[in-house]
RNA sequence: GGGCGCGUAGCUCAGUUGGUUAGAGCACUACCUUGACAUGGUAGGGGUCACAGGUUCGAAUCCUGUCGCGCCCA
């Protein structure tokens, strides 16, 4: 193509959908399990399937894919393993809000379970793609062809397949416990899914009248306790107080009364209560309160639940509460406690108050049946990362990981919804006799797995039953329950658990019913770096055995415990190795105010609005320009302009190339002159970090690294340099200034390719180094050996020159397209000569008409602008068109500079110390230095006389 | 209350094991449509490296403390 032909400006929209659908057709990103390459793995943290693409997924997944990119070219087979999460909660919310904006329903019980799950998959089906959609476009080089869903008929299976591992091995029971419960979502939430907010609350003090000796409420004594939370008032049960509390300690055993229920209730004494918390005395509300709760076991107390799970009040709360919502409930509480004279005061209070991540709304803890898991593999996991087989980055979150694991406590992982995995677990509770055991036990099969096994080959059920008084677990062989005699007749629970869900609908036929619970998502995500691969458990795929473990995972540190630290715990549960090698974590995206970005607060941009002003590559580029590692980010839509910017220059300097027609042809190192020296050796400083920073996944410094060689060395001098023999008439010259200029291209495209798809695979073609062949094989650059890297120091020092002689033109307002006359006094003879021969490059730079050499003897008029450099001098002379008084300040104020420095070095070379302990070479240095400013100092003094 | 971080230019951040004059981008000022690029060029201004001690010949960097901010866990 001709270069008229290359439009001024980069247009992305040109170029990114044309190579992307190339890409795709010629299956590029998909992953061959029988290649002989060193495998290369990544599973993508799978986002929500009804999620739109954020801030948060363009950062996570550009990371992820300049990973992939670099490491085919550097030669591995790649598996970037994508797909989406069901994210229960969330989804479900969505829907059944949707149907209830549309009148669809009112609550989802008008539709029923089985409803529902279809209206749901029903969406799915329609948005359920738009996020991966949105992911090409931002160029992610996903194997779309393995694309999964944790709700997949092969995932599924795996997902039941581990819970029934688990629960034949005794991790996953069922117990009651106070848990996290969401009156929004209807559902219990794991400890991480519930966020401590600190909010301004109050602290209410209430007198509860001590019950005399007699048994009758004391109207002159009374015990004070504090509670943020009063309408749980009605459902206390004890007062408790410490045990060594000297205030209180006669009172323990006797009761208070408690008002509004005008109950009788004990004082207890019990260790939890801090004595310096108030008064010293604590209500107890059993049913409402972790920590009343576990009083209330030691002390037998009751469970009193006057609050519903719908956050409104039972009718155990009282006629005048009851269906009140439970913050009504707190003022109506606190309004007849004061009418009563029982407030004592209310005083303003800061604490802290666990929310649901989802609905936003405090959790109410609350008592219920949940099934729990207790983690496996926990010491593996916590070796792992101690020993570095799995290595965090930054390093610093493993002490978080670290923590957690250390403290960990058994995981709830049933969840009151119908969207998700149900637990595969189908329950019945009978009374056996004497009479009826056999029929009860034997009739379903019982028969056949005591024996071991059952009859039909291949089937894997686990059975558990519980004697229904006390929950204790029995074993029939064992206690007797065949036969069932007098002594253990009574009422047992039995539980199936089968992974085969038409199996255990089989069950249902004999009276068994299944549970009606799902799994917490992420016990389904945790299984992600394996279950995703074939049908994993029935099959070891090729990509399993290929690519397992993975490689490297990219993800958010806000999901270490929710996610990493239980997907380590699977791998070495259930493949028996670690799921991947290392971890990075990004940081989270916040606005220009520090805030986290999300729907409700509107501060989050539509990544694909700003893919359209900015380009993929432009958005890619300007957020790892400003992604430091490891903190957060402020992000700030301008500096997406940089982004782009440098998609343009890099466009531009390509152009400029075109433009030469010359053909490219290998650099002849004898033609090489300073600068192209110059530019070569830094190209090899380029690569050597760009390659060492991502190495070390500091994918922030190999980005500003490529911007400041290429826009800051390359376009800024090297370009304009070489434009002496670009319009010279040397051809051979002007050849090889293209080759290194191709070099550089060269290999600065594909440095830039993982950052950059799509314009570096476009000017791959377009400069004609792709001889067909795609960027994305291209080899990774090494050091091209090309430039000598003692020159560097020369060219430097020869741009301070030009840099000083440029400032004189700006002081003195030459305009920069007017050529201006310079004299030069070089500080030797060689360096006199060796600034001769570069002449033209010199009068490029300096857009000079003329330069002239002048000899030390050299003394120019008073009041010729100068400068002085390492090199040497530099005049302009501007005969009559300058004033010497305005000149001579100038020069003065260099001068006071100047001596501030020299003052500082002697005040070092002063101390003895410093002589005789720094090293030789600091010190030699220091005196160079000096002897180099004292010249310079001289040279500034001689203008002036 | 415990833990992990962070305080460097107006803003957002670099600053590798302590060693020239502490850097970059954005923003700002002045000049400029020169034949790659105004999504550009040249030059410039701008910092007591939060504060106070300490270690050291030498500290933005290491140690201690103080203040301020953020996150996580109780």
């Amino acid at each position: 193509m001709s270069s008229t032909d290359i439009p001024k400006a980069y247009d992305p929209k040109l170029v990114e959908d044309k190579w992307y659908q190339d890409w795709l057709k010629n299956g590029h990103f998909t992953a061959d399990p029988k290649s002989a390459k060193l495998p290369y793995c990544i599973v993508i943290p799978p986002p929500n399937v009804t999620g739109v693409l954020t801030m948060g997924h363009v950062l996570n997944n550009s990371l992820q894919d300049i990973l992939c990119r670099r490491k085919r070219m550097q030669g591995f087979e790649v598996l970037w393993l994508p797909g989406t999460d069901h994210a229960g909660i969330a989804t479900q919310t969505v829907v059944e809000r949707t149907l209830r904006k549309q009148g669809a329903i009112r609550h989802r019980n008008d539709l029923g379970r089985e409803k529902l799950v279809a209206k749901i998959w029903e969406w799915k089906e329609k948005h359920g793609g738009i996020i991966i959609q949105q992911l090409k476009k931002l160029g992610c080089s996903c194997d779309w062809s393995r694309e999964r869903f944790t709700m997949d008929d092969a995932y599924s299976k795996a997902v039941l397949h581990c819970f029934v591992d688990l629960y034949k091995k005794g991790l996953i029971y069922r117990g009651k416990r106070m848990v996290n419960w969401c009156p929004v979502s209807q559902t219990t939430l794991s400890d991480e899914e519930v966020t401590m907010k600190e909010v301004q609350g109050e602290l209410w003090h209430f007198k509860y009248p001590l019950v005399t000796e007699r048994g009758e409420p004391s109207k002159t004594e009374f015990l004070v306790v504090a509670t943020t939370r009063p309408e749980t008032m009605l459902g206390d049960e004890a007062v408790a107080v410490h045990p060594n509390d000297e205030r209180y300690k006669k009172l323990v055993g006797r009761k208070v009364l408690l008002p509004i229920q005008n109950k009788q209730i004990p004082i207890i004494a019990d260790p939890l209560v801090d004595p310096k918390f108030g008064t010293g005395c604590v209500k107890v509300t059993p049913a409402h309160d972790p920590a009343d709760y576990e009083m209330a076991q030691r002390h037998n107390l009751p469970l009193t639940v006057v609050i519903g799970p719908d956050g409104r009040m039972t009718e155990v709360a009282g006629e005048d509460f009851e269906e009140m919502d439970r913050l009504e409930c707190r003022e109506a509480v606190v309004e007849k406690l004061r009418l009563d004279g029982l407030l004592l005061k209310t005083e303003p209070y800061m604490h802290n108050v666990g929310y649901s991540e989802r609905a936003d709304v405090p959790i109410e803890p609350r008592v219920s049946e949940q099934w729990f898991l207790k983690y496996p593999q926990v010491e593996k996991s916590l070796a792992a990362v101690e020993k570095g087989d799995i290595k965090f980055y930054p390093e610093r979150w493993s002490k978080t990981y670290t923590h957690w694991l250390g403290n960990i406590r058994d995981w709830a992982i049933s969840r009151q919804l119908w969207w998700g995995h149900r637990i595969p677990v189908w329950h019945k509770r009978v009374k056996l006799t004497v009479d009826n055991w056999h029929h009860e036990l034997l009739h379903w099969g019982w028969d056949d797995y005591v024996s071991g096994h059952w009859a039909k080959a291949g089937v894997k059920i686990v059975v558990r039953i519980f004697r229904a008084g006390n929950g204790e677990e029995v074993n029939p062989k064992q206690d007797s329950l065949m036969p069932i005699v007098p002594s253990t007749e009574g009422d047992y629970d039995i539980f199936v658990c089968v992974d085969d869900e038409q199996q255990g609908a089989a069950f249902e036929q004999d009276g068994f019913q299944r549970d009606p619970d799902v799994l917490d998502t992420w016990a389904s995500s945790w299984l992600w770096p394996f279950a995703t691969m074939g049908r994993w458990p029935e099959e070891q795929s090729a990509t399993l055995k290929k690519f397992y473990p993975t490689t490297d995972l990219v993800t958010g540190p806000d999901i270490i415990f929710f996610w990493v630290a239980r997907m380590i715990m699977a791998g070495y549960e259930f493949m028996g190795e670690k799921p991947f090698s290392n971890v990075y974590f990004t940081g989270i995206i916040r606005d220009a105010l520090g805030r986290k970005m999300s729907k409700s607060l509107g501060n989050s941009p539509d990544p694909l609005d700003l893919i359209a002003k900015y380009g993929a590559d432009g958005l890619r580029f300007g957020l790892m320009l400003i992604a430091p590692q490891g903190s957060d980010i402020l992000f700030a839509e301008e500096r997406m302009e940089v982004g782009r910017n440098f998609c343009n220059k890099l466009w531009n300097s390509a152009r400029l190339r075109q433009m030469q027609n010359v053909a490219s042809s290998a650099v002849k190192r004898e033609l090489l002159l300073s600068d192209d020296h110059h530019i070569l050796a830094k190209l090899d400083d380029c690569i050597r970090e760009v390659s060492g920073a991502l190495d070390r996944f500091e994918f922030n410094q190999a980005a500003q690294s490529l911007y400041g060689f290429f826009w800051g060395e390359y376009c800024d001098w090297y370009l304009e340099v070489s434009k002496s023999a670009l319009q010279g008439t040397d051809a051979a010259l002007k050849a090889n200034v293209c080759a290194v200029m191709d070099t550089v291209l060269s290999n600065v495209l594909r440095l830039l390719h993982p950052f950059a798809p799509f314009i570096t695979e476009e000017l791959w073609h377009g400069l004609g180094f792709a001889q067909g062949q795609t960027i994305q094989f291209a080899e990774w650059p090494k050091p091209t050996g090309l430039g000598d890297a003692s020159v560097v120091d020369w060219v430097t020092r020869k741009h301070a020159l030009v840099v000083a002689g440029r400032n004189l033109r700006a002081e003195k307002k030459i305009a920069p397209g007017k050529k201006a006359n310079f004299k030069v006094q070089a500080k030797t003879p060689d360096i006199a000569a060796r600034l001769q021969q570069e002449l033209p490059t010199l009068r490029i730079l300096l857009n000079a008409e003329q330069i002239e050499f002048v000899g030390a003897d050299f003394q120019s008029p008073s009041g010729t602008p100068a400068a002085v450099a390492e090199l040497g001098s530099i005049f302009m002379p501007l005969e009559g068109l300058v004033d010497p008084a305005a000149e001579r300040k100038r020069i003065e104020a260099q001068l006071v500079k100047l001596a501030k420095e020299i003052e500082g070095i002697d005040r070092k070379l002063a101390n003895q110390d410093f002589v005789a302990k720094a090293p030789p070479a600091v010190v030699a240095q220091q005196r160079a230095k000096r002897e180099e400013l004292q010249r310079q100092q001289a040279e500034l003094q001689k203008l002036l006389s």
